[in-house]
DNA sequence: GTTAATTACGTCGACCGTAAGTATG
DNA sequence: CATACTTACGGTCGACGTAATTAAC
């Protein structure tokens, strides 16, 4: 058994190579020169015995030991980049956080001048793009996300549950009759709010509406809790939001609720960690996001 | 951002001595000398800018920051390793097939010899102890597995479903009255199969009987098929197998079918790819595999 | 004093860039 | 003839082994 494993150059060259479909498209990204990232492609396959790529016609199409060889390799290499990076980052007091935008501006960045405070070494920076923080080469630390995790690979501990109350603005409010139970809020335009985990619709769903009802109903439709707080304090009718986000315009009284009634979701918010076992750095925020959640 | 990655050099000493505990013990593990190693850490650890281990009373112990790394590290360069040397076999026509020992030598093993001779230059190599084959460490190029497969990340084609047949001894078919529905061979002494897809069990389930009922059924009880079709030869009682399993057995006379039933297991074997796209020689022998259970 | 890790030093080899060579459209 | 991969050549830098050094028990 030959323990002779590939460089991490030989590879990225393979890899780059390969995604490229072209030598020299490669060594610019690479930043190497053409005949280099030849010579580690030949190199490599000379030490695995196999050919990896079809040369022909001035290109070089990777061949079917080569597809299933890359198929292995760039997960590896990602792999590697990611947890590298995730080290370098560790040394350098440096914190990469996932975070829905609307979390992050209504509860968490209100919060985190308190733990900047307590750790002055230690620099966060939020990563609000969840397009991105789902893609497998983007770096992050650590994640709240609501609702299930789609990946089974990494710690996933429970943060903290989502109230729902509903809120309007004073005029809106004054014009209309009281609301007592969950149904009561038809007698008031809907501000509706979209997406997979929809704060009116679990608000609606709970008033005995199904799904069809739900769609058929008047009132504009947004997509963000930004938007939709928005339109409530324009008056355009009720709005199902997050208690943490309300918070404000309920203390500046641009908004006011309408009830006593809270909606307790059935998902809740998860901290997301990539890895069983992290780095001290890491370890402190994960624990100061907890005793945030906890009480 | 850097795109400096360690080199393997540098990852595979670091994963030695996190495993060992030990720089001396791991040159020995790797071929190399104490103070190669010990630069490759250091090497590391400069790159990174973290400590990674904690140098103390003679021995190096993983630090915080050393253990969130070599989460990452080790199954990375396990996903190398694999994919390199099964890049090697395809070169060397060498091919790697996980198999149950039963399923091996009454099904795929009398077979094998119209392959070898249709591709001689391809020599297969089988690997029939299971649990090797579960360790991710184990290198494999395919596997025939029953049931459903516990890891998600490969492709997994369904193969052939299993059919059960009851067999006993003819001096002990002789003995005892005809069997017409499924539950007649309580008429009869079992030989219970034990593990988690009991054959027998799954004939008695359905012939009406729940887990407990057939807990207390006296018998025999047996791990492997084998052990079960000997015991059947011996006279000891019904034997509930799979077809491909006792076809000699029935041949050569020394069981025989104690009525025409058959029982359709809800599973069936499945074949297991480590990787969606593979090279031609996997691709040959699992199309070959594919042919063998079509009919 | 023994064991184990680190540091010092000289050598050898790997990798790179420049540049020439070769094949393709 | 232009483009793109490969091969040749020379230089540099890194990695290794031997051996000396430091530290711990």
């Amino acid at each position: 058994m030959s323990r002779h494993l590939p460089s991490t150059q030989a590879l990225q060259c393979f890899e780059a190579v390969a995604r490229c479909g072209s030598v020299t498209r490669a060594s610019e990204q690479l930043n190497m020169t053409q005949s280099a990232v030849s010579r580690q492609l030949r190199s490599l396959e000379d030490l695995l015995g196999v050919h990896l790529f079809e040369r022909s016609r001035q290109r070089l199409r990777l061949n079917a030991n080569g597809a299933a060889y890359l198929d292995s390799v760039t997960p590896a290499l990602d792999q590697l980049r990611n947890a590298t990076q995730r080290a370098r980052r560790a040394a350098s007091g440096h914190l990469c956080v996932g975070i829905e935008p609307a979390l992050a501006s209504a509860w968490l960045i209100p919060q985190l001048r308190g733990f900047s405070r307590a750790h002055p070494h230690i620099s966060v920076e939020l990563m609000t793009d969840m397009e991105k923080l789902h893609a497998a080469s983007t770096q992050w630390d650590l994640a709240i996300v609501y609702g299930e995790p789609d990946e089974g690979g990494q710690a996933c501990l429970p943060l903290m549950r989502e109230h729902l109350v509903a809120v309007a603005s004073p005029e809106l409010l004054k014009s209309g009759p009281a609301v007592r139970d969950f149904a009561d809020v038809l007698q008031y335009p809907i501000i509706h709010h979209t997406g997979p985990y929809s704060t009116s619709a679990s608000w609606l769903t709970r008033a005995g509406l199904n799904e069809r009802e739900i769609r058929q109903l008047p009132g504009p439709r947004m997509e963000t809790f930004s938007l939709v707080q928005q339109c409530a304090q324009q008056g355009l009718g009720i709005a199902f939001l997050p208690t943490y986000f309300v918070t404000e315009a309920l203390g500046n009284g641009s908004l006011v609720e309408i009830s006593d009634l809270r909606l307790t979701s059935e998902q809740h918010y998860n901290l997301l960690l990539p890895q069983a076992r992290h780095s001290p750095t890491v370890a402190l925020f994960s624990d100061w996001l907890q005793s945030l959640a906890a009480p």
